[in-house]
Formats: structure tokens, C-alpha cells, sequence
RNA sequence: GGUGGGGUUCCCGAGUGGUCAAAGGGAUCAGACUGUAAAUCUGACGGCUCAGCCUUCGGAGGUUCAAAUCCUCCCCCCACCA
């Protein structure tokens, strides 16, 4: 099975260039792809994660993949399909991202010997000149064409209209792609659906310039089964690094996603083999909940590793009860079987705190702030007063209950805002 | 460059001298119901030393007992015209 057969089989594609062609390109050749990725943060999100998912199935099928870090192009900020213009990112802050960038996607990704490379497209691009640049690369482009593109509709209609600066993003990421082709034989460029445009672009100027055939695929945008577009939560986006959302986080997003993405979001972002994720179709209710935890368990094992992994596992079951996760279920699984019982919690979020001070007349609310639990004191307040603040299970009373001795247990303290966000406070 | 229209609390969007911490919707948070789901219902939703006080309505001044609302200057955005 190619790969391209994978990806359409797992719900990646949503768009093909010259299906047969690339159908045969892939069959017969070792294909180097590229996708590109913004450099606008130190860590990429689970926004990302389809692409970087993509790259791993074409490296785990035998293919080169690139990931092209923006660093060139996250100086203008492309406008697809973006209502509003981006934040123009500094070079500073750039090379400080991809940094981090790299080390999250090896994860994913083998980079050794050459067998997957990461790039970035400021190695070429911040030394064009401008007059050559119009010359050989603009003259391929027709505004009239151009001003039709899907991609800039969206800011075309918009009152804030769209700078050149922005209109010149299709060229550069076309003169990327070209780039590529030249250098590393890329003849593949992949990416969300608003990148249609840029890769289409990129495909007819290799034509014209190299005269060579090059191909593109799209994948969907991945909306949750709410309609809203993944990987946003209240704490804002799913990041891959583990320092800004711990695995233990990243574990709990998976595992409260909607019953109706299941199995949808195994085919993505796990690696199990599809006839064993047909199945998990015919569950229902309460069974689909171990099929939950099983993706979250794979994905958090596949972004932050095997021990990360179980210890979100056993974290959860803690706080929340036992996990059954059966012989049966998803065999291709790693997950360890059987009951999961309450146990040790080592990976619910924890602080250290200076014994003395706790016991000496602390309110409540001001740990609940103090531990990130709540965002000001107003909030821990209204947190209480509906009910919603427990110390070590027991709902606090009221916005003037302090902490004393007797709330120590094995010198610890666990603070719980919700039904799901725990902290616990370690006494030193 | 000219003319006209705008910048409101996370977002959209009301408000045109006091009754405005500012309608309504969305997002979010809590509670109930559940399966750590969805939907639904209820409540909350600037901050604090919380029945009171303080800081917000692009920025800086001013008028007034009192301004998001009026005046002046400045910054930014949009549309049309050139």
C-alpha cells in the first residue's frame, strides 16, 4: 500500500495534485516531501499535529521528509486565510523557536543520518535582491490569477484589506518549494488546505523554471466534533512542549475529546493499524471512555514518550478513578492492560511550598491563586462561592476558610478547582 | 493628498452627559445531570483589604457637581475619490 493510500485511509487528505502521477512518483521513488511550519512560537501545537503526523507516516513508509521552519517567511507572515494581518516576528525570537521546534519534532521524527532534515527557508530567502527576484521568479506570476486565489479572498473581502508585504507571501513560498526541488529533489509539498494556493504556486513555477513535475497534498482542516477548530482549550493552545502544557495535560485533552471524534482523531494521531480502529466504531457510552484513554495514552506516548505516559495514565486514575482498559481493545496498542486503580499521583501538577508560611495563616483562595489554580483572587473567590473549590475532597465552605495543620496529609495538600484541575502543594 | 466612517471590557457588538464595571451574543469558568463526553438547565464572568473601594471604553489634555458619552490636539484603521 502506498502512502498516499495510508494517508487517505487515515483521514489525512483532503486535496491530491496529479493523483496517479504522485500515486507512481511514490511508488517508485524515494521521495523527499516537505511541509512548512511557523516559527511564531517556541513550540508547535496540536494544531500542527496532522502535518507532523503526515511527515512521520511518509518517513515510517520509506520517504524523506523536510520540515521547513519558516524563519524566512515568519518575517511577513503569510495571509491565508486569515482574516487579520499577523505580528511580524523579530530574527531573534525566530532562531530561538526553531530551536525548540527541532528538539519537539524529533520526537516524531528521525533525524538521523539525513533520514529527515529540518530547514529553514532564511538561509535562502533573506539573501534575495529584489530586482533579480522580479525578474526571474515574479514574471511567472499573474495578478489577475492571483487576486482569484482562495487564499486571499478572505482578506480581500475583509475591511482590513492586505498589504503587499503579504501578497508577495505566495511567491516566496513558491520560490521555497523550488528551492527544495533544486537542492533536495523535493517534489512533494504537503500542508493544511488553506496552503492550496501557496502549493499550487509553487508546483506551475517548477514547471516553468525546472521544467519538472512536482505535486501537492492538502489536508483538512481538523475541527473538533463541536465545530471548533482543534487543539484550543481554556488554557489556550495544546503545546507540544512539555514545560508550557504538561503531559499530563496533553494526556487530559485527549481523553475529554468528543465521543464523535474517537475514532477519527486513533486514525490521526495514533499509529494503530486502521482495522483495529474500525472496531472501536461499534462502541458505545461508557465503553468508548477506554478507547479514550487509549489514544490519550498513545498520543502522549508518541509526543512525550513511554514514562510520561504512564504516569499521566496512573495520574488520571487517581483522580479519577479506576481505568479499565481490556485485553481486547485496540491489541496494537502498547498501553498496559488490565485495572488501573488509584495510585501513586507523581505527575498531577505539584509546588513546593514553605511549611511555615502554609500553616501560619493562609486563606484558602490565596493558594488557590497562588498554584495557577485560579487567575486572581476575584476568580478563586467566585470559585468557592459556587461550590467549585475543594481541599483534599472536601468542598471549602466559604471565602474565609484557612488552612490549618489538620489539612496536612503526609505533609501534603491537594487543592481541586472543578471536577478535573487538581493541584497538589508539597510541604517543605 | 481630499472626503466620509470608525477605534468600547477575551471576541463580536450596544451604549452618545448621571440610573454604566458598561445591553445582547459568543467564548470561558462553576454547579446540576452524566461516562473525566455531548446536549440541556442554573449561576458567574475587571481588580481588591469585596454589602465598600479602586482602575477600564485608542492616547494626552480640557469643559462639567458628574464623561465611554461634549471640546482640543495626537495616534491608528477602513471606504470612496485623486
Amino acid at each position: 500500500m502506498s502512502v498516499l493510500s495510508v494517508l487517505k485511509e487515515r483521514g489525512f487528505v483532503d486535496a491530491v495534485t496529479h493523483t496517479t502521477e504522485l500515486e507512481q512518483y511514490l511508488e517508485n521513488n524515494r521521495a523527499t516531501c516537505y511541509i512548512g511550519f511557523d516559527p511564531t512560537a517556541k513550540s508547535l501545537h496540536v494544531g500542527s499535529l496532522v502535518c507532523i503526523m503526515a511527515l512521520a507516516h511518509m518517513q515510517r513508509n520509506g520517504h524523506r521528509p523536510i520540515a521547513l521552519v519558516g524563519g524566512g517567511t515568519g518575517l511577513i507572515g503569510d495571509p491565508s486565510g486569515k482574516t487579520e494581518m499577523r505580528q511580524i516576528i523579530t530574527q531573534e525570537q525566530i532562531d530561538e523557536n526553531k530551536s525548540g521546534i527541532r528538539a519537539q519534532l524529533s520526537r516524531f521524527l528521525d533525524f538521523d543520518n539525513d533520514q529527515a532534515l529540518l530547514l529553514d527557508n532564511a538561509q535562502w530567502l533573506t539573501k534575495l535582491e529584489y530586482i533579480p527576484f522580479l525578474r526571474d521568479i515574479g514574471r511567472h506570476f499573474s495578478i489577475n490569477r492571483m487576486i482569484k486565489a482562495e487564499s486571499y479572498k478572505a482578506r480581500m473581502a475583509s475591511e482590513e484589506g492586505l498589504t503587499f508585504i503579504e501578497f508577495n507571501y505566495m511567491l516566496l513560498q513558491a520560490y521555497d518549494f523550488m528551492k527544495l526541488a533544486q537542492e533536495y529533489d523535493t517534489l512533494l509539498q504537503m500542508g493544511g488546505s488553506d496552503q492550496w494556493g501557496n502549493i499550487v504556486a509553487g508546483i506551475d513555477l517548477i514547471r516553468r523554471t525546472l521544467g519538472k513535475q512536482a505535486f501537492g497534498i492538502t489536508f483538512p482542516l481538523i475541527t473538533t466534533a463541536s465545530g471548533i477548530k482543534m487543539g484550543k482549550t481554556h488554557k489556550g493552545a495544546v503545546w507540544l512542549d512539555p514545560d508550557r502544557f504538561s503531559p499530563y495535560d496533553y494526556y487530559q485533552f485527549w481523553v475529554n475529546c468528543d465521543d464523535a471524534d474517537v475514532t477519527r482523531f486513533l486514525a490521526l494521531f495514533t499509529f494503530l493499524p486502521m482495522h483495529e480502529i474500525e472496531l472501536v466504531k461499534t462502541l458505545e457510552g461508557a465503553d468508548l471512555n477506554k478507547a479514550k484513554t487509549i489514544l490519550a495514552y498513545e498520543a502522549t506516548k508518541i509526543a512525550h514518550g513511554e514514562s510520561e505516559a504512564r504516569n499521566a495514565l496512573k495520574a488520571a486514575a487517581s483522580v479519577f478513578g479506576a481505568v479499565e482498559v481490556p485485553e481486547n481493545l485496540l491489541p496494537g496498542a502498547t498501553i498496559p492492560r488490565g485495572i488501573h486503580s488509584p495510585a501513586a499521583d507523581e505527575a498531577v501538577p505539584a509546588t513546593s511550598i514553605d511549611a511555615a508560611a502554609i500553616v501560619a495563616d493562609n486563606l484558602v483562595i490565596d493558594l488557590f491563586v497562588r498554584t495557577g489554580l485560579c487567575s486572581s483572587k476575584s476568580d478563586a473567590r467566585r470559585l468557592v462561592q459556587q461550590g467549585g473549590a475543594y481541599v483534599n475532597g472536601i468542598r471549602v465552605s466559604g471565602v474565609d476558610q484557612r488552612i490549618d495543620k489538620a489539612d496536612l496529609v503526609h505533609g501534603e495538600i491537594l487543592l481541586r478547582a472543578g471536577k478535573k484541575k487538581y493541584h497538589k502543594l508539597i510541604l517543605k
